[in-house]
DNA sequence: GCCAACGTTGGC
DNA sequence: GCCAACGTTGGC
């Protein structure tokens, strides 16, 4: 199993959206890194922090897994979308979607600032300066280390 | 609002 | 293939 870090903007769509949700597509991607990740790297049951970025303060805030393979993103075929692009052929989709399942809800965010503090999470991309990617590869020991953290336990055959 | 860090585009 | 211009992300 693969861990990951996964960031979305609470006003667009927060850990509370996909808590009532259950399950959401995770579309929009529009980066060839973060697409060929979702492609080839992620597989199912995999497990992945919540981030919310742009937010005050950004930070870890619940858990969610993999719930499809890679699926179209039909966002890219709607000229009315701002996800449109039209060099997406339906016959051969350019940009990909996983749908993603609610696990948990953190009661306290782990901010961003928090994670600076910590040494133990050093090397994490996300702290790195400029760091855009919006879908990043997370060490199982840092993704361990956080849900310790954050008080949440991982099931048998988790770790 | 500012700006650093990149990714993308397009002229050449 | 190079690189300048431009656009986006996202912390601050």
């Amino acid at each position: 199993m693969k861990y990951w870090l996964m960031k979305s903007e609470p006003d667009a769509y927060s850990i509370e959206d996909l808590e009532r949700d259950g399950q959401e597509p995770w579309d929009g991607i529009r980066n060839y890194q973060a697409r060929n990740l979702i492609r080839d790297e992620m597989s199912i049951g995999d497990l992945a922090l919540f981030y919310h970025s742009n937010a005050k303060p950004p930070g870890v805030v619940g858990l969610m897994k993999v719930a499809s393979e890679p699926e179209p993103d039909e966002l890219a075929f709607d000229p009315k979308s701002k996800y449109f692009d039209p060099k997406s052929d339906p016959e051969e989709p350019r940009w990909l979607q996983r749908q993603m399942e609610f696990v948990h809800r953190f009661d306290q965010m782990l901010s961003l600032q928090d994670m600076k503090d910590d040494p133990e999470l050093e090397g994490m991309l996300v702290l790195r300066r400029g760091q855009r990617l919006s879908i990043q590869p997370v060490e199982p020991e840092h993704f361990h280390y956080i849900c310790d953290q954050l008080g949440w336990e991982a099931p048998d055959g988790d770790r």
